[in-house]
DNA sequence: GTGAAAGCGCTAACAC
DNA sequence: GTGTTAGCGCTTTCAC
């Protein structure tokens, strides 16, 4: 490995020089810089990242924290926030925590070792004592889920009016047997998409039925076909539903056809997060569009505005009704 | 932030033997463990990696590089590779190049800083030049695509048998005239899944007609759709496709969908790949499934074997004809 | 405009 | 068993 003491020798220099002439914030001769120039090229030096970190704190690393990169959601915010980091020389680093407080222990280290300046984080499961506690002494912010009585800043949606807009879309299709196909309420947009959900019924002077609410645990098609499979084992069955994630809805697709019914003549079904598959599903879903590229860089904006000392506010982002062809 | 010397202070000890405990490699009298593990405690006390690595060179951090994440095909690799490395004590950051080669740089550097052990990569359109280069002094291993003229260790499967595999079970339905929809060909993968195509084709007498190979620069569900449309205008049309990704496989069915068209009965479609969507598609798509989650394993045993001067062999795993509705 | 030297947090060799 | 200390690669005063 190559050192700046290496650099200085070669070029005839000290390692202060080569230092100035690497962070060119100082001014130096404009010989001396080309020498030294020149050196670093001849021996191919790049700076550790560790040296430097340990002495200014300075990484221009940003951790995104996500439980999985399965779910297709994520990867538009990612275009967003890389998009934005990059273009204020910052570079990002992806933690999969897979729901793991271990491994998030591990991540949030990296943050308290100053080897990252800062961390977005969209787990809707992550040990919210933790990130509360790390966000009182570094640059904290959350996307997508967040917490009510947490002080850390948020981008997200209006959940519950979404959730409001897509059950009111399915009763004014003329629906008015509505399931529910819902996350593990432990998360705050389950719990808001649920009341959106109910809001909107009672709203309209519809029953909500116990046997029409299902839960899933994680965010996997399975489970958007397990409940189909549930729903159409009802005496009462319902004619629309409501799924909070494109990924069940899209389960659900998938089964009820199985089960040899149309969709949306037998029944109908939105979704919600507009992924992209959701436009290839047959018929191509209706759902809930969350303007996601933007939340990426919402969210990279206020965490480098917060590195940099500058308040940050929360934003609730509008969300769009997509009708397609599955209601 | 709490060093170590901060605990040390506490627990009425020196440095050195806060770093014992926390290390526990040597050993240390019971009571004064007893005393520094509650200091530790009582600071909330993380070592930082950044003074750690800057003295072992030993993070037990490992890169994993790949174009883009919204490629499901990586997922389950990712899987592999994560449970694997934690398994062993490691961690992995995703690096996303999106095959620029600036922040590739950036990621590489990360390794030449000793800020991780090792580097994975998925992508296929890498710096091979650098990437050479840096693998003669950090371990580094290749996943999925390779390089025929690198010492670099990988993992893959045969791509032109797989391919020749694909195009024989169409040819064995009873098509003749079969397109191809294939990436660009500067990627290995490209090449050796058209020559699988061009093999089968000869070796059942058929001909290959330059019109019905279509070349998308990118992997986007568009690219599929824009083949299928091209293929569509042609006086003398395929009956049966092979797409050498699930992307352009599912974008393929849509469109053909779009265009009234049935399949299998008009026109048969295969992918590769057999991502999670795969199964989600109307109809299912055939395919080929690649040993993902086994190749994301294998590659991390290899990179941690590396790091730990352990010789590594290459791996050609084993892939399979997956026949579902759309052929 | 440039160099010498201190010090960031940690580990490991050496001394006791 | 435990403490002292050098040094990992770098930036940044402070002199000159």
């Amino acid at each position: 490995m190559v050192k700046i003491h290496d650099v200085a020798k070669l070029a005839g220099v000290s390692v202060a020089t080569v230092s100035r002439v690497v962070n060119n914030n100082e001014r130096v001769a404009e010989n001396t810089r080309v020498k030294v120039e020149w050196a670093i090229r001849e021996l191919n030096y790049a700076p550790s990242v560790l040296g430097r970190n340990l002495r200014t704190s300075k990484s221009n690393l940003l951790l995104v924290l996500l439980p999985s990169i399965s779910n297709p959601f994520y990867t538009e915010i990612i275009n967003g926030i890389e998009d934005t980091a990059i273009a204020r020389g910052y570079n990002i680093l992806l933690c999969e925590t897979d729901s793991n407080p271990k491994r998030e222990a591990i991540y949030f280290n990296l943050l308290r070792n100053r080897l990252a300046e800062g961390i977005i984080s969209m787990d809707p499961s992550v040990n919210k004592n933790k990130l509360n506690e790390l966000s009182e002494s570094y640059p904290i912010v959350q996307c997508s889920e967040y917490d009510t009585e947490s002080p850390i800043p948020y981008v997200t949606i209006d959940s519950e009016q979404a959730a409001y807009d897509a059950v009111t879309h399915l009763i004014e299709s003329g629906h008015q047997k509505i399931a529910l196909i819902n996350s593990d309420e432990r998360f705050l947009y389950a719990r808001q998409r649920r009341n959106g959900y109910e809001k909107a019924m009672e709203a309209h002077g519809l029953p909500i039925k116990g046997e029409w609410i299902y839960h899933a645990e994680q965010l996997d098609f399975k489970l958007g076909q397990n409940a189909i499979r549930k729903l159409l084992q009802l005496d009462d069955q319902p004619t629309a539903v409501f799924a909070v994630s494109d990924v069940y809805a899209i389960g659900a697709l998938k089964e009820i056809h199985r089960h040899g019914k149309k969709v949306p003549e037998d029944i109908a079904i939105i979704g919600f997060d507009k992924i992209i598959f959701s436009d290839m599903a047959f018929p191509t879903l209706s759902t809930i569009a969350q303007p996601m590229y933007e939340m990426g860089c919402i969210s990279a904006e206020m965490i480098m505005d917060k590195i940099n000392g500058i308040a940050v506010k929360s934003r609730v982002l509008d969300h769009q009704l997509i009708c397609r062809d599955s209601t």
